[in-house]
DNA sequence: TGTAACATGTAATCCGTTACATGATTGA
DNA sequence: TCAATCATGTAACGGATTACATGTTACA
């Protein structure tokens, strides 16, 4: 288990409220892991009674007051021992790479709406790599990063990037391969 | 949820018991789906009950009898349907990605550990695209597959290699970018 | 007036992982 | 004799998802 490692290094990052960590899940960290509110709440809660994390309540103006939650001493020891930690093999699911092997069971029609539905996928994924793209130039504009965050930041970044652009070549490798099934005799 | 539709397309892909989809899932198929035997166990009970698959009692000489599994009409049907659904924003969990960013916050020993199982993790990648591209040798020989089936398992093996290969390529960046850190004053 | 954003939770259910369990055959 | 492979399960636990729940402010 790591969401409480990825909360950690989040909060290490930068201290925030349950709510700000979940909406930054939902953006930066949330390009290699995600959480929603609920299971942000409840780790929190579970590494409070631990120790690794302390609240600051935080009074705000026209708004709920909120706990501002900050690693503590404990939580960057339990960090650098994760991090020498052998990383684990990752649980693959590959939902589209299921539906195409699936394919070769589908009537014409069916094949005809997996390529709508892998064209309307590689629509998403043009826009990922859009953000991706748009983010490194507004946050890593110089050749070289400032610091070892930076730099650390930046090369999770080139590595989202990197994903994206194979991805991108692989349906069209799929597209390609989707549409010559059905091909009159080539 | 999708185990009951990766198992599906291994069934009509080929028949099998439950011991041979679990060493199938291990294999060719646990490129994009894993699963343990007893998560096969328990939803081959659950497809049985629903009617989407058949078994047909095997009996062996010198082995105990196995239940060869077969995708039945209903079970067809619930594949093609699923075909057509939109396919589900994918969960990410990328440890590695978390431990590099972590590591802004860790001392050079750390990160020197980090290194370290970067560079393993580095040969369990290369030993992956070179069992791909042997599996591509053996499998695909030709130039043009020779149906359906077969184009569709190649274009699925090749974005399993364009992935290794990115994988291969990002790792080394990120061994650069480490090794940079601890530089004596560039 | 209604919607989006801010802010924090509980409850139920489902899924996946880990551990446990059994028993036969083949080959080193 | 011991390990690996074949073959099929049960049980317990924990994590993740989904639905439900509440209340405020800013803005169109």
């Amino acid at each position: 288990m790591a969401l409480e490692h990825a909360i950690l290094v989040a909060l290490l990052e930068q201290p925030a409220s349950g709510y700000e960590l979940a909406r930054r899940f939902d953006r930066s960290i949330g390009r290699f892991w995600t959480a929603t509110h609920q299971q942000i709440y409840r780790v929190l809660k579970r590494m409070e009674t631990d120790g690794w994390v302390t609240a600051e309540q935080v009074g705000q103006e026209g708004r709920p007051d909120k706990r501002r939650w900050s690693a503590a001493p404990p939580g960057r020891a339990a960090l650098a021992e994760w991090l020498r930690a052998p990383v684990q093999p990752e649980a693959v699911r590959h939902e589209l790479a299921v539906k195409i092997r699936g394919a070769a069971f589908a009537d014409p029609a069916g094949r005809a709406a997996l390529v709508a539905e892998v064209e309307r996928y590689r629509v998403d994924h043009e826009a990922v790599l859009a953000r991706y793209l748009a983010g490194e130039r507004r946050d890593f504009p110089d050749a070289t990063d400032p610091d070892a965050r930076a730099a650390l930041q930046h090369v999770v970044l080139r590595g989202g990037i990197a994903y994206e652009r194979m991805v991108l070549a692989w349906l069209d490798d799929v597209l390609a391969t989707l549409r010559d099934l059905d091909r009159p005799t080539s």
